[in-house]
DNA sequence: TGTACATCAGTGAACGCGCGTTCACTGATGTAC
DNA sequence: TGTACATCAGTGAACGCGCGTTCACTGATGTAC
């Protein structure tokens, strides 16, 4: 989508302001009743007006809940962004990415919850949400990919030898002492990692696969880092450590190095 | 909790029989409307009855919401215990009680998103709901106690050598070719895992640890086998791999196997 | 076995509440000439 | 620079809805003697 272009009367000015004073109330709401309680009438009353007059900005209770969604997707992507954009190894890149998404979903637990929690009921995601949707994943491919480039993943991790563009399958050969640790993909499993990770296609239809210089073992270890990662802080978030793994600092950064060297990474 | 005794009178059957319909009912809305959708009118209603009827079975709304999150809790500890059940080593036992907790979490994905989904706000788990809740990691654990009492958890992947009861900490000592995918445990994570891994006790104090014999750095794997198996199943129900990994089900056998090694099971 | 009383399940009306959304309106801001 | 008209933001009243919970009640079931 193009980018919004800058206001240039005093009307879209006051529009923008007031279009953002609306979602940060909205949020502030996300974060004592959550997602259903979400309501246009408590947010417009909360801003001092009337609750129809909130309806100049969004056609619909839903489509407020949308940008929030958009705008959570965008945040959480754009964190991970910057943590990868400075220099080092596919490693260090890697779980610094990692590391700032647990500190934005540590900061925004109820936006975290909104698009990794259980989803709303009723509530259909449009189109427009695939796209930011699909940042974080994306940034993880991106790592990945230089890192196989540049000869940062550990080859004694990659199994079926060459395994070039994994397209087709990726079979034993097996080697190595970590035989048993590395099983050969299934022919299903080969086939989803060579359509792509990370397209986030979704309802959009497959897009192109968007590391294709990636074996499929090692993709398909990403994918399985990559819901570690989540199952994680979904974890600490949603209460399920209470008692035993709290604060879950000590066990997140063990977790995230752990699974950083199962993906292969050095 | 003592068992319910057998109901006697016939007030008493009419009874059980209309609290199971009434929580029944209540499941099918759960499915439709989500959590907070949940409602004693609209549940009444269904059943033919006039809503404060409902008053004599469940004093309010939460209390018919912490029933369904308690039977949900027990029906997915139950499905994991039953797996277990079956002879077989460890790492079958382990793998066969992920495969049975996926089954139940796609076969009821509202009860699973219930009890593993965002919380419900504004609404506090009593603590009748943990014992329900540690069922499924005292399944895990007990699991791989006796994995490693009788010698299933390969040696290569426990470092600090003996570790022994697992108590103070598990210092490096390093060694094999996991070296670096066995980083030492900080001092943090040692006692967090020297506490326990699968108490479940929160709210109700630290109960005892209950796989005293599990080295540390085990434990704190396979609490990181755990979290990526939740993370899996969520990101499948929740909608996360539309249009990649759909069904997901060879990613899902392949994550389970590969994490089962990854704890040490063999 | 039969009666008197206590317990309990279910009724129906009512309370007070907040919600999303529509609509005709007023008055301020922006634009074309 | 000034006027005439079009656009748009915000108002206030109203619609119809469903919710949780309380309460005094009726009538059926269970219990003690």
């Amino acid at each position: 989508m193009a980018t919004q272009n800058a206001p240039r009367t005093a009307r879209e000015r006051a529009r923008a302001e007031l279009t953002r004073e609306i979602k940060e109330e909205a949020r502030r709401q996300l974060a004592t009743d959550g997602a259903n309680g979400l309501s246009l009438r408590a947010v417009s009353r909360e801003l001092g007006m009337v609750s129809s007059a909130l309806y100049r900005y969004y056609p619909s209770r839903d489509d407020l809940l949308t940008a929030l969604i958009i705008d959570a997707y965008n945040a959480l992507g754009e964190a991970a962004e910057q943590a990868i954009a400075g220099t080092g190894t596919g490693r260090i890149r890697w779980v610094a990415a990692c590391h700032a998404i647990r500190t934005w979903a540590v900061a925004h637990p109820h936006e975290y919850a909104l698009i990794y929690g259980s989803p709303v009921p009723g509530y259909r995601a449009p189109e427009a949400t695939i796209a930011p949707a699909a940042r974080v994943p994306l940034a993880f491919a991106g790592v990945l990919a230089v890192a196989v480039a540049v000869g940062e993943v550990t080859a004694e991790r990659i199994l079926a030898a060459g395994a070039g563009p994994a397209g087709e399958q990726g079979r034993p050969g097996l080697g190595g002492p970590l035989a048993d640790q590395a099983a050969a993909l299934s022919a299903a499993l080969a086939r989803d990692a060579a359509v792509g990770e990370a397209t986030g296609a979704g309802a959009a239809g497959r897009a192109v696969p968007l590391a294709p210089e990636v074996p499929a073992d090692v993709l398909v270890r990403a994918v399985i880092a990559w819901t570690q990662l989540f199952g994680m802080i979904s974890f600490e978030l949603f209460g399920q450590f209470v008692g035993s793994f709290e604060p879950a600092d000590a066990l997140f950064d063990h977790g995230v190095d752990q699974l950083a060297a199962f993906v292969g990474l050095r």
